[in-house]
DNA sequence: CATGAATGAGAGTTCATTCAT
DNA sequence: GATGAATGAACTCTCATTCAT
């Protein structure tokens, strides 16, 4: 496959991306694809021969997408607060932003494909995020910042509840005041322990 | 419709469900219905003229179930510590069981009927709950079991906590081990306030 | 079948004949008639097995209906002018009630039952009222009020004109005005000879 | 759609005006297309997408022919009396062809879609024929060849008791002979005026 | 007689997938 | 590589008709 053929995969996968991003994962038809590239049925089968082949290459796109969105964000920044703050304020916007997101078809995807034994893309993604969080309340602990006697507990609890919040965005709605109702209980467990 | 009829209604209602709770909400068409109860199509559409239709009287089924279930596992035990301890227990039953209940289709289900304004079922049992735990929160500070100087918030923490949970069993798998780490994270900030 | 099945025969047919007006004849389904008489649909088989049937019987009722009123009406009027231009007020009355007939359901019920050998219904009446409009001009043309040299043929042509004007109301459409212009055209055809 | 799909859309009109012919209108199905086309069920779909679209380009297609047809006919012959006698012997060959027309059809058709407003084929070809036929007596009352004071309402006469004997063709059956009788009704009504 | 639940044939429609060009 | 016509399986839904009660 040449450098041309990889420039039409990418644009066919931008294109997919968008009716992922409106139709979810379920709804999405070859023929959706199709018709939103604009090109033949045929040709669609050239490169991708499955929704679902399409969607993991989609996800593979996005996932290298927001991983340099992250690094990018973290070396501009100071303090561990200060970046968990960030973190937690990106998670916001991304919770908030509903009708322009693919996470419903994540979510539906891996209803489907759902595989406890091999790389899970989404624990790898959470575990990473676990990890990223521990080493700032750390940080934060180490430099007066946070009072924490469980950085990974405490890690795991934020992002469990980011996965609560996000799952219900999408099945029972949320606000921004509920969302920074939670960060904010969040934040106060780490700076200010009960006594 | 007599009374024999609305027999064979929750007859349909109750193979519904199995159907569901094997293959979600949207991967189940008329047709399984009809097989899983062993009637001629037309016969189906004498009761229910969608998946959806279903789906929803097979939820408020549920919901009326779930409802008594709870009462009766409350009224036979003692403090608020012991209860909240046996709702979370019943919570970490629900989540590990696998291939064995209706979330998914749940899930699926309000990611197309999502109604922020009217009637949310899922967010009126998320606020119910909230009441709940707020509440034994409250009871169990009063007689010393807790230390918590908002249960409200820390309610609410709990249950995003679960809901985070319970969406990552299906998305990313989730161990007992996991589950009663959470848990007992929880528990800890309850009964142990940080110093 | 007693005399209170007959009663019920007569209230199904009464039922059909509304289904019949509003919906024509190849849209009829039993189902319709069942749910007009707010009958049971077995109970609707123990009377007639089909909506051929039915049709056949409601064109029946219909026709001795019409005999009757025909009757009525000329045993109350005076000279063969009278008679005739009552008769063809009686057919533009017809002609311009839309919505409101059997018309098209005889004219479908025709077009799939046509018999050319046998009694036909509308033949029959067809030659009736040619007979009648023949003996009419015949009686019109002895006591000097029509001009007309051959009165079978004007009869024959009137009632084609009329039949002309009868689809056309429900194919292409037809006014008061337009029908009151033929029936115009044909008086001055039996008073104004040409000279 | 290149030019090789008009070929086969002109193709599946032929076949299907044969189902229309031998069936009427609302008998057909979208299946029955398809068993005389010898195509699959999808593949009609890609042409047309109801019986009632597949209609309404058959009777384009058929009325662009009549046109046709008729302006050669006409171009053929000499006076206004031969013109009119050819016109009407066209009309008696239509009338008499049976289970050879689309006739039926076209009157289950416009039973359900009669438009009164909008533009109505049927009755543009019944104007025009109107139109051409009034031309046609007035021409031959100035060259002596008819006698007629009123060319417009004797041309709407011929056109209603043409559309009489069309459904009386359908509904209860017309013989050469009848036709003929009428036909030479109207012509000595135009040659040999009554005195 | 009367009911209405139940059946199953059949119509409509959509798409994943193939394949000749 | 690319096209898009063609196929056929699968689903939804509606009714005529039957039959146990």
């Amino acid at each position: 496959m040449g450098e041309k053929s990889i420039q039409k995969k990418q644009y066919i996968l931008e294109k997919a991306k968008n009716v992922f991003v409106s139709k979810g994962y379920k709804n999405v038809t070859m023929k959706d694809i199709v018709e939103e590239c604009e090109i033949s049925r045929g040709g669609l089968y050239l490169y991708f021969e499955s929704t679902r082949e399409l969607f993991v290459e989609v996800l593979k796109m996005e996932s290298q997408d927001n991983d340099d969105e992250l690094t990018v964000a973290i070396s501009e920044t100071d303090t561990s607060a200060d970046i968990l703050a960030l973190f937690l304020k990106e998670q916001k916007k991304e919770l908030l932003k509903r009708k322009n997101q693919l996470q419903v078809a994540v979510y539906e995807f891996f209803f489907e494909n759902y595989e406890p034994k091999k790389d899970n893309l989404l624990r790898n993604q959470f575990n990473q995020a676990v990890s990223v969080i521990e080493k700032l309340i750390s940080e934060g602990v180490e430099n007066g910042e946070f009072v924490c006697t469980d950085p990974l507990g405490a890690a795991r609890n934020i992002m469990y509840v980011l996965e609560g919040m996000k799952i219900s965005a999408h099945t029972m709605g949320i606000t921004e005041e509920m969302v920074n109702r939670e960060l904010l209980y969040i934040m106060k467990g780490l700076v200010e322990p009960e006594e």
